[in-house]
DNA sequence: TTGCGTTGAGAACCAACGTTCTCTACAGTA
DNA sequence: TACTGTAGAGAACGTTGGTTCTCAACGCAA
């Protein structure tokens, strides 16, 4: 059977959607195989042929959540053109994110305190993501001209917008970033003179 | 019973104290109850006569992690004179504790993403303990004159560091937050006309 | 139709863990 | 010495979860 023209979709997709929910709702520890089995509509065999084990599938579901957000902050900050609106951007990116329903943090945080001190692999992957975030961050700060001692600042905000609005239950914190990130930048500008004016503000 | 004149420690001291150590060090679902009893050295019924079970026990480390953190944050504060100093010792403080062996983030965030999903109490009380260091932050702030929304951004820079020097295993991260600190508070000073003078840098 | 290979459903297995229970040792009292 | 209550050591119980195994259904080629 399954001669459909289409197969609904690849079904190794099927399992990382629904694990990545499944996860990042209850946390990985809390969920378990046969609970992804169901959510995913697959069989245990199925499951375990495209995965070899619980592991692999928590990998496979934080590369897909690193593509996702890499993907996503890029398009937010290319709609862009003015460098420093382009940094902002990275906090309005955070914003509705934060406001969205089931909101609960960054997945590589979390991760991280739960299985990093078990799992080698997921610490690695959780800093190589956390890693290319402050690169990205990085090229928007060169790009607009500011010294790079800027991008871990930035960076931080951003760190700490996502775990204070996890934990409060509320989106105020990206606001609250936002308004540093604001400050942060405009004082870069007014060291840094190979820069377009754009501290016309306060 | 028990007529000992010291009673070694209070038992339950010693099972949170060596709950907390192995909750930190692991993860909470990592550590079993067979673990703290061994480590606290006291037998299993005693444990369970102390705790009636393992969320009671967590309570109880989350309790002592924040009186801790609470008082250290108070002394390292304390011992300053100078308004902008003070808020600024926040961040040294941070760095000393990024330094120690075994730094692993902060422990509400830890067990937020690990239990929150599936235990309301521990998710309360990590926001209530976060809100308590937002308190302790806001009255810095009021003290030294500045207006209170600086507050929630010192607060967002120092749960970043946590955060970040967690994951990149380097204090870095302190120092980062710290200039951005510098840099917000000046800018406040600058602002607020109501502020003995600190802008005299950069 | 017969045999073959694959797949799904779920039973089964095994280890880990939270919690309770049993049994023994022993301190204190008469 | 016998009695009682308490506490420690750890066996035992029940559940959960990761992983594997069984078995029956089915598509397909001869």
């Amino acid at each position: 059977m399954l001669p459909r023209p289409e197969p609904e979709v690849d079904p190794a997709q099927r399992v990382v959607d629904a694990a990545d929910e499944l996860f990042y709702a209850r946390g990985i520890r809390a969920v378990g195989m046969d609970d992804v089995r169901t959510a995913a509509g697959v069989s245990l065999k199925r499951l375990y042929s495209l995965f070899p084990g619980k592991d692999s599938l928590v990998l496979a579901v934080l590369r897909k959540r690193h593509a996702m957000w890499t993907e996503g902050l890029t398009a937010a900050v290319e709609s862009i053109e003015e460098p420093r609106e382009r940094l902002l951007a990275v906090y309005d990116y955070l914003a509705e994110w934060f406001a969205e329903d089931g909101f609960r943090g960054c997945g590589f945080i979390n991760a991280f305190g739960e299985l990093g001190p078990t799992s080698p692999e997921v610490a690695d992957y959780a800093r190589e993501h956390k890693r290319s975030f402050q690169d990205q961050l990085a090229a928007l700060v060169a790009e607009a001209g500011f010294d790079v001692s800027l991008a871990p600042q930035l960076a931080i905000l951003a760190e700490g917008a996502q775990t204070t609005a996890a934990i409060e239950g509320s989106p105020d914190a990206a606001g609250h970033a936002r308004r540093a990130a604001e400050t942060l930048i405009d004082v870069a500008a007014s060291l840094d003179p190979g820069v377009s004016d754009s501290r016309s503000r306060r």
